[in-house]
DNA sequence: GCCGTTTTCGGCCCGACTGTTTTCAGTCG
């Protein structure tokens, strides 16, 4: 079962806990919600965990829901969960994807027109929707009535679980819509927050909060917006549009005397927000996006810095924001000083177009070129790494021959330039059986390679572990480049034994790439956050193959920061000479 | 059912919006 199912099941269960007995069962509503969530957002397999003996290191997964796990995996059923389930019918689960539909909509409907088939339910409740037979029941009316007829209509369109936008597009979505704000006379900021503002790898709904001392107009101003699909809600404080493909626009505005604590309600995360709350609360402090309450009376931040020190903490960055120690920590003021882009001296993956004949593609920017605008990023060194020679159209003299021609090109840069140093590596394929694409001989003649899989992705843990550790064993491979081969939205990266992993890179001073790519962010936050638990360094690179590419490094350091990374963790924040120490040492 | 820097018992975030109602239930973030 994958998490997605067992994350699922485990938000039926509240669901139904919710339809016997909302207020019998409330606290147990809550831990299967919050079990759910953290299994839906995890980054590795939950059955692996189960093997690992880890399951109750799970946040919101405790005594009974850990056995209950392992009740599901040794056998694939939980009597317990049959039990909570048992009296509801299956098609009230079917409903629960549709927005607008919770558990008790969902139950009352399939049990006042007998729905039982959960194959057919969606379309057995249009089908009475349109006979007009939901506007009569108590409780319901005619504008309910077409409200489910157009979630049904929207739902089977794809809106609301279309898939996450990468960042930049999310960026770019934000910034439409923030200028747009801007142009009313009433709004004196506007920002995204939500995800955006976290910097997640992929982004939902798009969130902006607004300082006004006229929220009325403001909201009048964002539901004109003319690139809408319909305004979702609208209220005196927030509005929601639905905008073109499906996307979720969140709008909430405060005066400016309280867009501190509306800044931090409205960037979350949600598990971040409960926390803080529940932390707060043994103060006798109540927080909301309008301040803070104690014993009934309301102080107001005009920043976030104020809002968190009135509660003795730090201020938290947003990238920390999950509840994973953030508060701790800032209550210990001990938060980590983050890396940032200013940090960063080199870029050492870089695809020019220098004719390698690579086995895969070729970058579209001269040496040259590429050095300038590493000088103009500030750099003071950059490494280029076009894929090794093709193994297929080449034998090893050729490919020897190859590289020991660009290496006298990059030499030639060296000595006509005095303002960046320019490392001779390469991109290595490691080929299924763990060896490095090309020969020793040639390997030689680099100052080091990066390694990286391109194929073969299909292989179980252990083994893609075992390949992945043979190919960085080779004395001049020093970097694995986007380790989990992961592309968002297309594929989701292969399993690796990161414990073993971690232990070999420090061992063997490897280092683990960040790739900077937007739709790679690979490594994943959750395994930077573990990598720098276990002392491991990693380099933050964009992998260009064009010009524009080199100014994605940002994207590359905001994942990092939310691996909770400092300049330490990460190697090409060190200075021309320590770097090279590093990347020509040995063991 | 989970959890722990006032707790292994006794707590558990806080508010907006909508539709169908005359004071609230359901859903959402």
């Amino acid at each position: 079962m994958s998490n997605q199912e067992i994350s699922k099941l485990l938000r039926n269960v509240a669901a139904s806990f919710t339809i016997k007995n909302e207020k019998k069962f409330r606290f147990q509503i809550i831990a299967y919600q919050k079990a759910s969530d953290s299994i839906g957002n995890l980054t590795s397999e939950l059955k692996d965990l189960y093997k690992e003996e880890k399951l109750e290191l799970l946040p919101g997964v405790g005594v009974s829901i850990r056995d209950h796990l392992i009740e599901l995996f040794k056998t694939g059923k939980v009597k317990h969960f049959e039990w909570a389930l048992k009296d509801i019918p299956k098609s009230v689960f079917v409903l629960l994807d549709i927005p607008g539909f919770g558990p008790k909509k969902a139950y009352r409907l399939v049990k006042e027109f007998g729905i039982n088939d959960p194959e057919k339910v969606i379309s057995s409740l249009e089908k009475i929707a349109k006979r007009g037979e939901i506007a009569s029941l108590p409780g319901f009316g005619e504008k309910s009535q077409s409200d489910i007829l157009r979630s049904i209509n929207e739902f089977k369109k794809g809106v609301g679980k279309t898939t996450r936008m990468t960042l930049p597009y999310a960026q770019e979505i934000a910034e439409k819509i923030v200028n747009y704000l801007k142009k009313s006379k009433h709004v004196v900021l506007a920002e995204s927050l939500g995800s955006l503002r976290r910097r997640m790898a992929t982004v939902g709904d798009i969130d902006i909060a607004v300082a006004s001392a006229k929220p009325k107009e403001v909201i009048n101003h964002f539901v004109a917006y003319s690139y809408k699909d319909r305004v979702i809600e609208k209220g005196e404080v927030t509005a929601s549009l639905l905008v073109s493909g499906g996307r979720q626009i969140d709008l909430m505005v405060q005066p400016p005397e309280s867009f501190g604590s509306l800044l931090q309600h409205f960037t979350g995360s949600k598990a971040h927000n409960v926390a803080l709350r529940e932390f707060a609360l043994k103060k006798g402090l109540s927080l909301s996006e309008y301040g803070i309450k104690k014993k009934n009376k309301l102080q107001k931040f005009e920043t976030e810095e104020k809002f968190y020190a009135a509660l003795g903490l730090d201020w938290i960055p947003p990238e920390l924001r999950e509840n994973t120690g953030e508060i701790e920590k800032a209550l210990e003021h001990n938060l980590p000083k983050l890396v940032a882009l200013s940090d960063i001296k080199g870029d050492l993956h870089i695809h020019s177009s220098y004719p390698i004949e690579p086995s895969h593609d070729l970058g579209k920017a001269s040496f040259e070129e590429m050095l300038r605008k590493a000088i103009s990023l500030g750099y003071e060194y950059i490494g280029f790494s076009e894929h090794n020679p093709s193994m297929s159209k080449h034998d090893s003299n050729e490919i020897f021959e190859i590289i020991a021609k660009r290496n006298k090109e990059i030499e030639q840069l060296n000595k006509s330039n005095k303002s960046i140093r320019v490392l001779k590596l390469l991109e290595t394929d490691i080929t299924p059986n763990g060896k490095l694409a090309i020969s020793n001989e040639c390997l030689d003649l680099l100052d080091a390679t990066i390694v990286s899989i391109h194929s073969g992705f299909g292989m179980d843990k252990k083994s893609m572990t075992k390949r992945v550790l043979t190919g960085l064993s080779h004395k001049k491979a020093k970097i694995l480049a986007h380790p989990t081969g992961r592309m968002l939205n297309e594929r989701p990266g292969f399993d690796l034994d990161w414990e073993e992993i971690f232990d070999f890179c420090k061992k063997h001073n490897k280092a683990l790439e960040i790739n900077s790519w937007p739709s790679r962010l690979d490594l994943p936050g959750s395994i930077i956050k573990m990598a720098v638990e276990n002392k491991v360094k990693m380099i933050i690179n964009t992998d260009s193959h064009a010009l524009w590419q080199m100014n994605l490094m940002k994207y590359g350091v905001e994942i990092a920061r939310r691996g909770w990374a400092t300049k330490n963790d990460i190697l090409n924040t060190l200075g021309y000479n320590d770097f090279v120490k590093w990347l020509k040492g040995g063991e």
